[in-house]
DNA sequence: TTGAATTCGTGCGTATACACACGACTTCCT
DNA sequence: AGGAAGTCGTGTGTATACGCACGAATTCAA
């Protein structure tokens, strides 16, 4: 196994583990890993449409909607029409959200902190620089080398 | 947000965007992004039990279940009754599964190569060597820290 | 040996994750 | 203006992902 082939792999075995943790860390609190990802998502940008909501997740937009009809039955977001777009929807926090997400970003903070002290902290932002090169790298141009999919919709940034 | 704070979206970002591509560049062979996990890991050490396969993924034994119904189903995987336990079953790559695995392989070079190259090839060890500190990290003592929940089931390793 | 604790696979319930098709609405182009 | 193209959310189908409870088999202990 050269390095080449082991990264997916440790890839993913970082990432599963992460989310295991979060998801029994936030159970007692009724949350899943994924809704905490949505709830941190709009506290940091208020009245977001679906859409964009999803593309910061980032996530499914279909994924997006089941997740907030779950959250807007538990009371933690609303759902309004949009104000100059009757097709969009707006999302927001509900106060009883607002409260919700301040109590799990404490409760997280134990594998943040867990996290950053496993790479040694120096290390962090070169680690999250390495991520960050791979995601865009992976969501950037299609791929398929030669000409192999004739559907090639290179929208860009 | 610190480093601290953007280390686990920055992980979540790039597994999803590997992901996501593995299972588009493998769609047209009709397997998943984590069908091909466990084909890798049944091709890296055959026979083994449905619970060591899961573990060795890593992946829930529920989850691994139901994949190897849907792969038996498709011919690539064959499950026996285990020689000395008769509790467990071996799960082994048939022919076809081998054959199938083979052309999943090649066809995800371009991933492969795609992500080694997007993290200039001297950081590979490194990340990995980060990647893999941080899976131990979050699998191995159970945390808890302080007292915040009543329901700290500390199963230890 | 017999009974308790463990371990294996199964089956169910819930929550992502995404593709795809659909209807409704906007935008853009002529 | 009017129609084509694009965009938004919805709904469905399939495939993870995991917790939990269950029955069966194995192992351990007295």
């Amino acid at each position: 196994m050269d390095a080449k082939s082991e990264l997916p792999l440790a890839l993913r075995a970082a990432y599963m583990a992460m989310h295991r943790r979060t998801d029994a860390q936030f159970a007692s609190y009724g949350i899943t890993a994924d809704q905490f990802v949505l709830l941190a998502t709009l506290s940091r940008g208020n009245a977001l449409t679906q859409r964009e909501l999803a593309r910061r997740m980032p996530s499914d937009p279909s994924t997006v909607r089941a997740m907030l009809v779950l959250l807007e039955k538990h009371g933690l977001v609303k759902r309004d029409v949009h104000p100059n777009d009757s097709r969009a929807r707006t999302v927001t926090l509900t106060t009883t959200g607002k409260r919700k997400f301040r109590q799990l970003w404490t409760a997280g903070e134990t594998i943040r902190k867990k996290m950053f002290e496993a790479i040694q902290p120096d290390n962090a932002a070169l680690l999250i620089g390495l991520l960050t090169q791979l995601a865009e790298s992976l969501n950037g141009e299609s791929l398929s080398g030669s000409s192999l999919s004739p559907t090639n919709k290179v929208q860009s940034a």
